[in-house]
DNA sequence: GTAATTTGGTGATTTAAATCACCAAAAAAC
DNA sequence: GTTTTTTGGTGATTTAAATCACCAAATTAC
């Protein structure tokens, strides 16, 4: 990896208040940055891992997929998200896929330098533990509290999901169609569809294609509390 | 900590090939042992948390509860389980609750005590990191591939569940009642029940209360992957 | 530039499962 | 030992959402 292409998002992964500056050249001169275009599958479920993954840019969609059954969308990665990192250390099997829902890079590091960095260094192995565990929460707060919703409160959830945590701003585009939007919602496109016109009908928010511009984000916040 | 009460289910938690014997008398005598009834609660959704948690012995079932809807039940631990390690290194408190199921006793250390041995030695701060990943990955393994599934598979993937991960025998007891388990599988009362008796009927089971033989280990599993 | 495919969208119909309304048996509380 | 509460269970009804069957518009492929 060379040293000018060093990103600031890096510090997400390497960061400088807990690894010393060769333990950081040593992870960044062992791992490489692979580019994604949009739609390319990054990994796929079921395929063996050695590598730590790391978002570097772009985006990527993390689901899971059944044979005949509908995929579930697990959560939308941005940057600075390490991705399959717990199919990595549970089994080195990939219980979930990816692919770049726009222009993405990935940072890989071989496991066993990265391993190696962690028993040297105690504190970012605990640095690491919190990472995953946060996003584990976030992951399992959203499937969860999914779960028993109707639609009117998944498709509140969503929104709210790529108004707070994806975009911070109350006009955004969907970055994925209908369909992927029903797997990340846990319905199907048509109940995905009609709810969202519903919502448009009664002026929660106007639709222009992916563009989203919320108008009443209480009644948002409402349906997606009372579910 | 008395060494006479130290059971071998701590080498989950203390390994002696990872630990050396000062780190585990550390650990072992910064934390204590409590003992917990039957439908005692061992923590409660939504409280802060300073302290690791191993089940040492019983059965504890973990839970998210909602206000007014129905709980979810995320997984039954069994002991040599971590509980709550997720929520205290996510953020410190507590995402779920957790109620014994049967007299239990739980481990408790200060995460300040658990971290200094992780910070001075690196190869357990990988081993946990890899023991709550694989946990983390059973967990949405089983909502995940019960999430779109219709009343046969999420009930034969309960009936899967007790007989292979919990109890490794196709006969046993439920440790829960009808509500619970209906928690467990994702639907309600009524309706576990109907289609426990539709299994029943159709000689795939035998019931006798909480009692249950499997009888066709095929047709379960079968159902279980048609969804 | 045209053909083929994917996407967004709507209406009608079906279906699975939740809800409602009970009751008997068992367990817990007094 | 009686009362109260929880649990297991069943039938009837309702309801939400999936499925089916389309079509137009937009993309993508050739």
């Amino acid at each position: 990896m060379n040293p000018e292409s060093i990103s600031p998002i890096f510090t997400k992964l390497f960061p400088n208040d807990i690894l010393s500056s060769q333990e950081i050249n040593k992870l960044q001169l062992g791992g490489k940055i692979i580019s994604f275009n949009k739609k390319d599958v990054v990994f796929r479920q079921g395929t063996l891992i050695s590598h730590v993954m790391f978002l570097e840019s772009g985006m990527v969609k993390l689901f899971k997929e059944g044979k005949n059954e509908r995929s579930i969308i697990l959560k939308i990665s941005t940057p600075g998200d390490l991705i399959g990192f717990v199919s990595i250390y549970g089994d080195s099997v990939l219980h979930d896929s990816a692919t770049a829902i726009e222009d993405s890079s990935v940072f890989f590091i071989d496991i066993n330098t990265f391993n190696s960095v962690i028993e040297n260094n105690g504190k970012y192995g605990i640095y690491l533990l919190k990472k995953v565990c946060k996003d584990n929460l976030n992951i399992f707060e959203r499937i969860t509290s999914q779960y028993h919703k109707q639609l009117p409160g998944k498709i509140a959830d969503i929104i709210l999901y790529f108004s707070e945590q994806i975009y911070q701003s109350d006009i955004f585009e969907f970055p994925l169609t209908r369909t992927e939007l029903a797997a990340l919602a846990g319905t199907t496109k048509e109940s995905f569809i009609r709810t969202l016109t519903e919502f448009k009908n009664d002026k929660i928010i106007e639709i222009d294609g992916k563009l989203i511009k919320i108008k009443s984000i209480d009644i948002i916040k409402t349906l997606s509390r009372l579910g």
